[in-house]
DNA sequence: TTGACAAGGTGTACGGACGACACTATGTTA
DNA sequence: TAACATAGTGTCGTCCGTACACCTTGTCAA
């Protein structure tokens, strides 16, 4: 962070904008959100979302992935525009818009975040038990879970979470987690099967002492559809 | 519009934030959009979105309500936030972050709106045949064309072209456009009745030589719900 | 007055999709 | 080789969505 020795000067008075990014992935059987936890004021030492101010000649949709990957090392996920909160007074410094997005990371991606400069510390946190949020934090993951949740039910979005192989049944504990309520094992491969979406590997994956099931990775895997 | 006299200065630069809305309704059997002749460059001449620069001290929502009922008259519609446009050259004068929203009005409401003072002409256009359109706005009206029709689905948003009382054929009519094909009287009659959210008024229309219809309310009329 | 007109209003039957449900298969390990 | 643990598979009933045709009722003109 660099301190300028010119200034900016506008006719209007101008807000400023940010990019903030709800971050999902499954661990440990739980939905969980990365937060980084602040180094500076305002709400220092709280938890919020990784994001930070637009550069002047950046488009949002890369300022999001910039910050996602300054802040949290994370890059190449799954990134979609969620909605801008503008409240007049959600940042006590100035009038702040915040442009959000969510992102999908695969469940092994990233195990242990690294930690930028202006964040004190980068963790998951399971959904169901959030910290305390710093600014207006908490109703951006309201909305982004509304969201997700609802996408599950008419799009593939659910494949975001899958690392490149998986078996039928990792794939439905996911849905089994994000929709909070366990599924016929029969119907849910059916359904997913029907979708012709995946394909087999011809690999077997062997743990624990059991009979091993197939390995499947998704025919697109950057493809979001849209079903039914 | 005043002319300043001070500047406002900031560390960084900022860009501009604005809001633009995408005004629905259905007219003549079309559907329609709301759309003002710049008088001021850039662009001037040209037909745009009605919308304008937020006030530093408004929250989006009030923004996009005041700059729709300054520019249009409309006010106390249907307004939902769209998506937010920032590509960096969407506007020549400076950089400008457009918060966008959609509105739906009744069928009946505003036959002519009236032009404001930064609008040399208001009027609709079916959205079958748009003129061409200032900045980037073609693309902000594809994107809230294709919320409302996957809207129709899954709630109850159609309510909202609809005026305090109406028939169900002109229902079905709202219904027809929006989908582009023509559906079956009975099917439709019986899924809109068996969501329960419309009354008999207990009153008739008589239009033309031929039977009247009985006329409808909508239960509660603000409210648009998810259905299914 | 009556008959033609024009839109309003109504019920049934079929097919496909979804959900409920229980047992066999197979590799591991003791 | 037997117990264990997860993988993998098919049928049947129900409900919902869709296809489809005729009678009703007020108006208007002859």
């Amino acid at each position: 962070m660099r301190a300028p020795k010119e200034t900016f000067s506008y006719p209007y008075p101008h807000p400023a904008v940010t990019t903030d990014v709800v971050v999902f992935t499954i661990r440990d059987e739980r939905l969980s959100i990365l937060l980084v936890k602040r180094a500076n004021p305002p709400h220092q030492g709280e938890w919020a979302l990784p994001g930070g101010f637009l550069a002047i000649d950046e488009d949002l949709d890369a300022c999001a992935a910039r910050e996602l990957r300054e802040e949290t090392g994370i890059s190449g996920v799954y990134l979609e525009q969620l909605y801008t909160f503008g409240a007049t007074h959600r940042d006590p410094r100035e009038r702040v818009i915040s442009v959000t997005y969510y992102a999908l990371v695969p469940q092994d991606a990233l195990a242990t975040p690294r930690a930028a400069s202006d964040a004190a510390d980068v963790g998951w946190h399971p959904f169901e038990k959030l910290p305390d949020l710093a600014f207006d934090h908490a109703d951006i993951i309201a909305m982004a879970h509304q969201r997700l949740v609802a996408k599950l039910d008419y799009s593939t979005i659910a494949f975001q979470f899958m690392p490149e192989v998986f078996t039928l049944s990792e794939l439905q504990c996911v849905y089994e987690v994000l929709l909070n309520q366990s599924l016929d094992k029969r119907n849910f491969r059916k359904r997913i099967l029907s979708l012709e979406l995946i394909e087999e590997t011809g690999k077997l994956r062997r743990s624990g002492k059991h009979r091993p099931a197939r390995e499947y990775r998704v025919k697109h895997p950057k493809r979001v559809e849209i079903i039914k």
